[in-house]
DNA sequence: GCTACAATAT
DNA sequence: AATATTGTAG
């Protein structure tokens, strides 16, 4: 059965195009970025047989669904009356000892809006007609093949969609609602459904999202495999989506993941890791400004590493307050200083948008000279810009003794120098 | 309205 | 393939 080519929606067309004849089911999951969503989908598989339980839940596993499974039809009857909240398809054999499928069924239908999906080893038309009549969404022939697995979300879709209220014309009243859908009940293409089938008419105009994918989710136990591969793979830094992904797949049978959905984790991942390690190095969150180091000149009154310290401010502040009355520069080797400044005017802003206010001084480098000057100062420390980021004004406050700062980043002469107007400027570095 | 995070665009 | 942007649940 070419089934997988069916399923594959509007792209369908093109793949046949590519691919003229292949009536084979090569890989039904090619990560050609075609997407099977299971990630997203929490099954309730229940089958008293263990031997076709397990291997199917295996299956279903490896194509990335969330299973819980039962052997026993109370028990799980039970599990899923306090969980239907947590479950988004339910899957049921028909043969239960205890509570058999159309049992299921009727109970489901009563209780919960979820489709279940009915399977059984034997395929009679009974069976089968019986399954549906009860309200199957679906009815799988064991040995269930990783075909039919792999497009099982789209019930959990179908629902999703209908509930969203999309368009849902009648959803209450009549049984014989969706033509559609569920109306050609040869049993072995009950799992193709729709999309082709959309030969019935209404518009080809378009409008037809009538696929829209569910969100993927990235549950623990997925991640922790993703960790795995990442980690086998190198670092974090080597490790690549295509890489992680093959990884993935083949050593540790996942299914159902794409490239972009590999891609787009190991972004957030790689960012998540980078703010944990910074933030581990600078538990004192947003300030950048910091002691540079000894100066035995002036240790005694050194702040600690750890204190707030800001010197600039941003636009806003300079707009509104009338503050720096003076500031005195020395970057890049040239100093000036003192330098006033009209209350009314701008300071010199980096681009940043840090400006120095208070009577500070500024140093670019351990330079001979500044240090020279600074030690000739009797200033409290030495500071170095950490990074550049915004720090609120309030810590500023608290300094009105003048200060040096040591830069880390490039300054350019015209932009931080103040303009033209301000030209009071002193050689400070030989006087 | 924000944040987190996956999808999609570049 | 990597990164930037967008969309959206919660």
């Amino acid at each position: 059965m070419s089934v997988s080519a069916n399923l594959l929606d509007e792209n369908s067309r093109d793949l046949r195009k590519e691919v003229p004849c292949d009536d084979e089911i090569g890989s039904p999951i090619n990560d050609d970025d075609e997407e099977f969503p299971t990630t997203s989908i929490r099954v309730l598989l229940v089958d008293a047989d263990s031997n076709s339980l397990l291997p199917m839940k295996n299956l279903m596993i490896q194509y990335s669904y969330q299973v819980t499974k039962y052997e026993d039809g109370e028990e799980a009857m039970a599990f899923l009356m306090k969980n239907k909240q947590e479950i988004d398809l339910v899957i049921w054999d028909f043969h239960m000892p205890d509570i058999n499928g159309l049992d299921a069924l009727n109970t489901i239908g009563k209780e919960m809006d979820l489709p279940v999906v009915i399977m059984s080893h034997d395929h009679k038309k009974e069976t089968v007609m019986e399954s549906i009549k009860y309200g199957a969404c679906d009815f799988l022939v064991k040995p269930v093949s990783k075909e039919v697995i792999a497009v099982l979300w789209r019930h959990v879709y179908r629902k999703r969609m209908s509930k969203s209220g999309l368009d849902k014309p009648g959803e209450s009243g009549t049984v014989e609602s969706d033509p559609d859908e569920y109306d050609d009940l040869g049993q072995d293409n009950l799992y193709q459904s729709n999309e082709e089938g959309s030969k019935n008419s209404s518009d080809q105009k378009g409008e037809k999202p009538a696929t829209k994918k569910p969100r993927m989710q990235w549950t623990t136990e997925l991640h922790h495999k993703f960790e795995v591969a990442v980690e086998k793979l190198g670092s974090l830094e080597k490790a690549f989506p295509k890489t992680i992904l093959k990884y993935m797949q083949e050593e540790m049978n996942v299914q159902g993941l794409t490239r972009n959905n590999v891609a787009s984790h190991l972004q957030k991942y790689r960012q998540n890791s980078k703010q944990k390690t910074r933030t581990h190095q600078e538990p004192q969150e947003d300030f950048f400004w910091r002691n540079a180091g000894p100066d035995a000149t002036l240790a005694a009154s050194n702040p600690p590493l750890s204190s707030n310290l800001n010197i600039h401010a941003t636009a806003s502040y300079l707009m509104n307050n009338q503050a720096a009355p003076r500031a005195s520069y020395f970057m890049n080797n040239q100093a000036a200083s003192p330098i006033p400044y009209p209350s009314n005017s701008c300071l010199p802003m980096n681009n940043n948008n840090y400006f120095m206010t208070k009577p500070f001084t500024y140093i670019d480098q351990f330079q001979q000279q500044q240090q020279q000057y600074h030690s000739s100062l009797n200033l409290p420390s030495m500071l170095t810009k950490q990074e550049p980021r915004h720090v609120p004004l309030s810590a500023m406050e608290n300094f009105d003794t003048p200060m040096i700062y040591n830069s880390s980043f490039h300054f350019d002469h015209d932009e931080y120098f103040p303009p033209e107007g301000f030209n009071n400027f002193d050689q400070i570095g030989q006087n």
